[in-house]
Parts: structure tokens; C-alpha cells; sequence
DNA sequence: GCCGGTATCCCCGAAAACCGGTAGAGCGAG
DNA sequence: CTCGCTCTACCGGTTTTCGGGGATACCGGC
């Protein structure tokens, strides 16, 4: 049986290193589901983390997923309380779903989600978390009738959820890598002011501009990173390393 | 040659099942150092991200390091030049430190870290990034003279980096929680909330209370921390220690 | 020459944050 | 049993920021 272990972390192994030079997401696919099937698994599907409001659907990028479960759990909401989801925040570590079923403060949603799953044919689930450098991100769900997975059968899942994560998002969004400085020079100055507890005019006075340029300035840097307001922007500038206090 | 990476990944995986049962630090250090040693490494460190304008010394977990290269470390004020730390901040992947020091855009500060580094007897190195739900929070970076590390190797060790930093994390942190003494617990979530770009309103919804207590912290922590408004008191907050990413 | 990015400036209405004062309930320490 | 702190909540008025439009000018690259 050992044996058997150690046959199949090979081949996860030798699957990670194959993922590199995939470019088609239906390769991608058709490559985990071969290899989530050896562990017994009917279904799989990777996913980023929905927006506030957002559906998982739009957020899926790879799944081999049951019919018709995924609109209804999207219909009836089922993201806000689904255990699972909560407990990939909490964690970083891979899980089975039974180990967050038990969860002491459990609502009736919450019990909802698994026992329909169930029905669904997800009797049992395995899940890695994914986090980068912003955080939770999503992660990689493998599902089926009944999951049994030995300790070390569960490290090459967990290597394999990462690296398909990465080769998923890379090959079904083609997003412009803001390699270089994402910030111009003013842009960073402001956001340094800012993080001073200047306000607008402050910041003018001091660049020796005006109020509205600031306020482009700032308008430019949320828009570039992506955030909701200025507080936000010197955090997240900071963590990009754009400024430095 | 590949029967002996087969030998070295089965180890790799073992060692991972044992690091949950050590509850000594040393026990950790001292496993994983003879681990990485196997690899042709002298030496590793296991650290968090430091806080803005922290060293790095006292957020090490464990290290094996060269005598002498942290203190000087902290004293030139590498940590803010350093490209493998900056390369952390954009991957999840684990990298070797050669691939990020021919950066297009080095600063002579980043080259010389570099070639501090290799003075030191750390020629070359492998760095692991550790995210969670917060973002980055660290690595575990692992150095020598020169690396090989065959690709199976690499996500052995990979793996290995991320099981050796959440022992790390487990068994060297005895928390005195109340390390934030200057703000109360409520204060400090308001803040918390604040940092991700919620306005008022959102974090009252999410904890429950009306805008107007959210607004009364805010201005609580505001007098407290003595700062001029809520960007300003996130950003020395989290100098503070009192939140965190 | 055109295009993209940058830097500068302008306007205006809506939304959010800030300010200062007030105050009851709960709780733990002295 | 006070005293102090925290958490909660409210009010009215002021300041600041946000969002979405504009505009002009410079510069560097293809």
C-alpha cells in the first residue's frame, strides 16, 4: 500500500513539473481530473474568492463540477455559509470537509450546504486553501461519495492544489503583469503624505501644487491598485513596498 | 541520481508527519536543518515579516545563519533593499535568490545586499514564501555556497517549507496576547477593518454595532495612538503592533 | 506623427469622515 | 462602593474625501 503512496506522489510530481508547459485550460483540466480521480475523487473544481455579492459561477476557473449544483448553490446563497469557504479563511493548511462540519457554532444554513451537497454526490470533500501575498484567494475542492486519503497521499494533494491554482490562473486569465513600479514618482509622494495623516491640502501645499492635483494623484493610485480609499491605498502601497514610512 | 530524490522526497514527507507531534522549538530547528543540509544548504531561517521599520532579528522563528550577517543585516538596513524579500511580496512560488538578482530595475543597495550576502558564505539560496489569509507574513529562506536542486526536489521542499513554517510559528510563539496594551479590542477591530478600506458604515455592519460606536473608536484610538485621522491612525497602529496585516 | 503615461488644474454633487459633547450599562480594581 | 475604562449610542454641524466628468501640456516610444 505504501507503495502505492509513493507510486502516486511520483507521478504528482511528475504531473507539477508537466503543468508549466500546459497553455490550454482544458489540458489543465483534464490533467488534475486524471490524477484527483486516482484518489477516489468524482469531481473537482478550483475558484477564485467572489466579491462581495459576487456568484461562485463567474469565479470558477476549472471544475469537473455536479450538474446543476453549482446554479443552485449559487441561487439559493449557499457561498455565505458554506463551512468550508469560512474555514479557508481561517487556514492555510488542507482539510477534509468533515472536519469542519462539527463546527461548534454551526447554523442551520450551515448544515443545509453539506447535507445537500450529499445529495449531490459530494458525500466527502478535500479542500486546499490558497493565499498570496493579498491574502485568501480561493482554493481547490475535490469531492466525491467517500474520501481516504493516507497522511502522505494528503502532502502531494496539497502540493498538487497549489501548483494546479497557479497553472488554472494562469492559463484561463490573461492579465497584464504590472511588472515594474506600478506608482509614478508623485503618486508615491502622496500616498506618503497621506500616511502622515496629511490631508489633500497639506499634501499641496507641501508639493507645492494644488488641491486637485492631489486629488488626481490619489484617484490614479486607487484606481491603479485597486482599492477603495485612500487608507486603503497607503496599506496597500506599503505592502507592494510603492512607499516605505 | 532520481533514487536518490525518491529517497530524499519520502524523507521530506515523513519528516512533515513528525513535526506535528514536536513541541520543542529546537526539536523543529534541528530537524529541518538536518534536512536541508541533505540539500548541499549550510544554512536557514524560518522568519516573519518584520513591521515597518522592525528589524529582522527578533522576528526570527529559527535559524541556522552566519555569525555575524543578521546584525549586520539589520544594522545597513538591508531588509528594505533586499530583492529576495521584495520577490516574496509578488510570488507564492518558491524561487532560488539567482533568478531575482538580475532584476532589470536593481538598485546598487539591492546589488550590494547580494554580494554581502555571498561574502558571508551564502552564494546562493532558496526561498519559500509563506502567505496566509493576511498576505505575506514570511519565508524560509535556505542558503550555501551553491545549490542543485532537481525540480522534484524543489516541491519537496517546498512543501517542507510551508509544514516547517507553521511548526515554527506553533511551537515558538508563546503569545502574551495583550501585547497591544494601548488600545482596547474593539479599537483595534475597527482599525482592522479600516486597514482593508471599509468605511464606517460596512465595519458596523460587520460587527454589528450602529456607525456611530465605530465612529466613537475611531475616534478613541485616534486621541489614544494621537494621530490626525484614520489613515494616520492605521499606519502607526500597525507600527505599534497594535493590528495586524 | 500618434499614442500612452504623467503631471497639472478645474468643477460639482454626494458620500463619508471628523469634531465635540453627552450618556447609560457593565465590569474589574482599589 | 466609588473610580476608571470600555462599549455602546445619539446629535448637529463642519470639513474632507470620493466619483465622474472635464482640460492642457510634456515626453518618450513605436
Amino acid at each position: 500500500m505504501a507503495n502505492a503512496d509513493d507510486a502516486f506522489i511520483r507521478q504528482s510530481f511528475d504531473l507539477i513539473d508537466g503543468l508549466d508547459g500546459l497553455s490550454d485550460p482544458l489540458d489543465v483540466q483534464k490533467t488534475i481530473f486524471d490524477l484527483v480521480a486516482r484518489c477516489g475523487f468524482s469531481y473537482f473544481a478550483i475558484t477564485r474568492l467572489p466579491q462581495p455579492g459576487e456568484r461562485i459561477g463567474p469565479n470558477l476557473l476549472l471544475s469537473v463540477w455536479p450538474e446543476g449544483w453549482l446554479s443552485h448553490y449559487d441561487q439559493v446563497g449557499h457561498y455565505r455559509h458554506d463551512p468550508v469557504v469560512r474555514h479557508c479563511l481561517r487556514t492555510t493548511e488542507p482539510f477534509a470537509w468533515s472536519e469542519v462540519t462539527d463546527d461548534p457554532e454551526a447554523t442551520p444554513q450551515t448544515r443545509r450546504v453539506m447535507e445537500e451537497a450529499r445529495e449531490h454526490g459530494m458525500g466527502a470533500g478535500y479542500c486546499v486553501p490558497i493565499h498570496d501575498a493579498h491574502g485568501f484567494q480561493g482554493g481547490i475542492s475535490m469531492a466525491g461519495e467517500r474520501i481516504d486519503l493516507p497522511p502522505r497521499v494528503r502532502r502531494a494533494v496539497h502540493l498538487l492544489g497549489l501548483y494546479a491554482w497557479s497553472a488554472a490562473a494562469r492559463t484561463t486569465q490573461q492579465r497584464p503583469k504590472p511588472a515594474g513600479r506600478l506608482l509614478s514618482a508623485r503618486e508615491r509622494d502622496v500616498l506618503s503624505f497621506a500616511a502622515q495623516g496629511r490631508t489633500r491640502e497639506e499634501t499641496a501645499d507641501l508639493l507645492g501644487v494644488s488641491i486637485e492635483t492631489v486629488s488626481t494623484h490619489l484617484r490614479n493610485a486607487r484606481s491603479k491598485i485597486g482599492t477603495r480609499n485612500t487608507t486603503h491605498t497607503v496599506i496597500e502601497a506599503l505592502r507592494l513596498r510603492e512607499i516605505t514610512l
